[in-house]
RNA sequence: UGCCCGAUGGUGUAAUUGGCAACACGACGGAUUCUGGCUCCGUUAUUCUAGGUUCAAGUCCUAGUCGGGCAGCCA
């Protein structure tokens, strides 16, 4: 029985789960499925990292088997503890607990005394080559490389040197060690790559014990093995790797895993290269790597992102090795979809505009009923108070409105959420400046909510907050931190920072429902007909929450007038 | 002018491995609604091209087109 069929579900499998079905009943029979997360600790995790995460994690729970996270750590120059413990802490955060914990610089010495023995064997060599000179030999794309004049050191020579490159005796980029496979092959990677170089510099984990270090390519394989790694899952660019990765673990006879490689994840309106997230905190074109506009993990989750909705989003975008571009929007509705089950709502008034309620007793408070969540009847009711002088959106009025605005317009009628009916009737101007400064409506008393006589029906429903009662509240709108979709297609002479967004951060103080001044950092919000937000967990103080706008809500009132089908 | 990989509605991903091209999201239309949210119903639209094999091709073969990757002592 297949583990689809244990856990009862009905989803077809993607071509890696087809070839893990294959290979457990094939070249791995007897043993148990395990994979690896496998990140080089030289910067902070991406929603591109999240994918492979949630696929390395998610085949190992799927199949009953195991999944390791090893740090890929064999360029000291690029490496440090500072993102070693953050990307431990963005895997957990996710929900995801791996079995071993692993570095590739744990197996220094095992890989040393592999290369010896590839060195016996008359499969490796050491190359007296200059940099510029090995690429030189290597040839080109369309014609063969030629053999490196050290290609046919005796084995004895060989060994004495690599020794004395392990004693520190020669200066970095002096040598190297070389896999002796095919100067002419048509795979670049297999014109005698280089397995070690020399490289004087302090590791974050090994410290100076080393003055070589292992090429990715000779680790990584070598480390899956080591540690019994079934299906070695990576990205398309390894794919001209994979005969290189056979070729090493035939040669020395060791446990040999499957690598198999799937296309990684690009979105729309987003970079996802570390080397342009890096630009863009140094540059200080963002607040830093958990800015909340970052597509990292961090960012992410001070965004209001929550880890359940970055795993749905990474099941919804399926596996495939299809180069392909996902809509931004996608994992926006993955977390409007959770939100909307999960967040509690509460009445906000971004833009606010004095409402007075002329026919309202002037010192009446009243205590309106307001439902904590519509999806879950759980999470109960609350009190808001309700009194005379309210504020509302400037957005809900109008005074010329078109025929399909439901909001409050002259002489229309709305209902406040959870209140009462009102209608406008009175438009107070500024003299000077003819803006809009106050609104005189009237209420009517027989249509509070929930009051057995609420039962007149009007199109419009707006949220509010009564002026006297209401709390300051500092929001940050975030919006796509570039304004198009494809952040790479810079204009003529320019870089991908020419499309940042101008408007990606808009700061305004809201005036919020008083509960609200009690919200937790990290606490997520849907602040009614507006949005989902999450008071910031770095900047909220005690008693005064600061929010960050995760996402809004879906609005076909908006899109309605983009159309201009509003009459 | 090398090698490897890929191409299925607008976007992604499937197709019992040669047997009626489906699912999700979007878009559009409608219903419902004390959130112009959610939910529900409906509509739309797909096999890169040309040959070939076959009763039957998205799937196999041949040629082509287009896209991606590869010439770090990075991973």
């Amino acid at each position: 029985m297949s583990a689809t069929e244990s856990e009862g579900s009905t989803r077809r499998l993607n071509f890696i789960e087809q070839e893990i079905e294959k290979d457990l009943q094939g070249r791995f029979a007897g043993r148990k499925l395990k994979t690896r997360f496998p990140p080089e600790p030289n910067g902070y995790l991406h929603i591109g990292h999240a994918k492979s995460i949630c696929l390395n994690f998610g085949l190992a729970k799927k199949y009953g088997g195991t999944c390791n996270l090893r740090f890929d750590d064999t360029n000291p120059s690029k490496e440090e503890q500072e993102y070693v413990d953050a990307i431990q802490d963005d895997v957990r955060w996710l929900g995801f607990q791996w079995d071993e914990l692993h570095y590739a610089s744990d197996y220094f010495e095992q890989l040393y005394a592999w290369a010896i023995e590839l060195i016996r064997k008359g499969l490796a060599y050491v190359c007296d080559l200059t940099p510029e000179q090995i690429r030189e030999y290597r040839g080109t794309l369309t014609s063969p490389g030629k053999n490196s004049p050290y290609r046919d050191r005796p084995v004895e020579e060989n060994l004495d040197l690599f020794a004395r490159m392990r004693a520190g005796e020669f200066p970095d980029g002096s040598r190297t060690l070389r896999a002796k496979i095919d100067m002419a092959s048509p795979n670049l990677n297999l014109r005698d790559p280089v397995m070690y170089r020399v490289l004087h510099a302090s590791h974050h984990r090994t410290g100076d014990t080393w003055c070589i270090y292992p090429m990715y390519d000779w680790a990584h394989g070598q480390s899956d093995s080591i540690e019994g790694i079934t299906h070695s899952i990576c990205t398309l660019e390894f794919e001209d790797h994979r005969p290189l990765y056979d070729w090493f673990c035939e040669a020395l006879g060791i446990f040999h895993p499957r690598q198999i490689e799937f296309a990684r994840l690009n979105l729309t309106y987003t970079v996802m290269s570390k080397r342009k997230l890096l630009q863009l905190v140094k540059e200080g074109h963002v607040a830093g790597w958990d800015d909340p506009r970052m597509p990292t993990i961090r960012g992410l989750r001070r965004r209001g992102y929550t880890p359940e909705s970055i795993r749905d989003f990474c099941e919804r975008i399926g596996v495939a090795k299809f180069n392909s571009t996902i809509d931004v929007g996608v994992l926006e509705n993955s977390v409007r979809d959770h939100l909307n089950q999960t967040a509690q709502r509460a009445m906000v008034v971004m833009n606010p505009i004095k409402l007075v309620l002329t026919n309202y007793p002037t010192d009446q408070v009243e205590m309106v009923e307001a439902v904590n969540n519509p999806e879950d009847p759980a999470a109960g009711t609350r009190q808001v108070p309700f009194s005379r002088e309210l504020l509302i959106e400037r957005d809900d009025f109008m005074e010329d409105a078109p025929r399909k605005f439901f909001r409050l317009k002259p002489g229309g009628e709305v209902r406040l959420r959870y209140a009462y009916i009102i209608r406008c009737e009175e438009v107070i101007k500024d003299p000077a400046t003819g803006q809009v400064i106050e609104l005189r409506c009237t209420y009517d008393p027989a249509t509070r909510s929930g009051s057995g006589t609420a039962q007149r029906k009007v199109k419009g429903i707006i949220h509010w907050v009564s002026a006297a009662h209401a709390v300051d509240v500092p929001v940050r709108l975030y919006d796509r931190l570039f304004q198009c979709e494809n952040p790479d297609q810079a204009p003529p002479g320019g870089t991908f920072l020419d499309n940042l967004n101008p408007d990606s951060l808009q700061e305004v103080v809201a005036k919020a429902e008083p509960a609200l001044a009690e919200s937790q950092p990290g606490q997520r919000f849907q602040f009614e007909r507006t949005g989902y937000f999450v008071a910031d967990e770095v900047d909220s103080q005690p008693g005064r929450p600061v929010f960050n706008r995760t996402v809004a809500l879906r609005d076909s009132w908006a899109k309605l007038q983009a159309k201009g089908k509003v009459n």
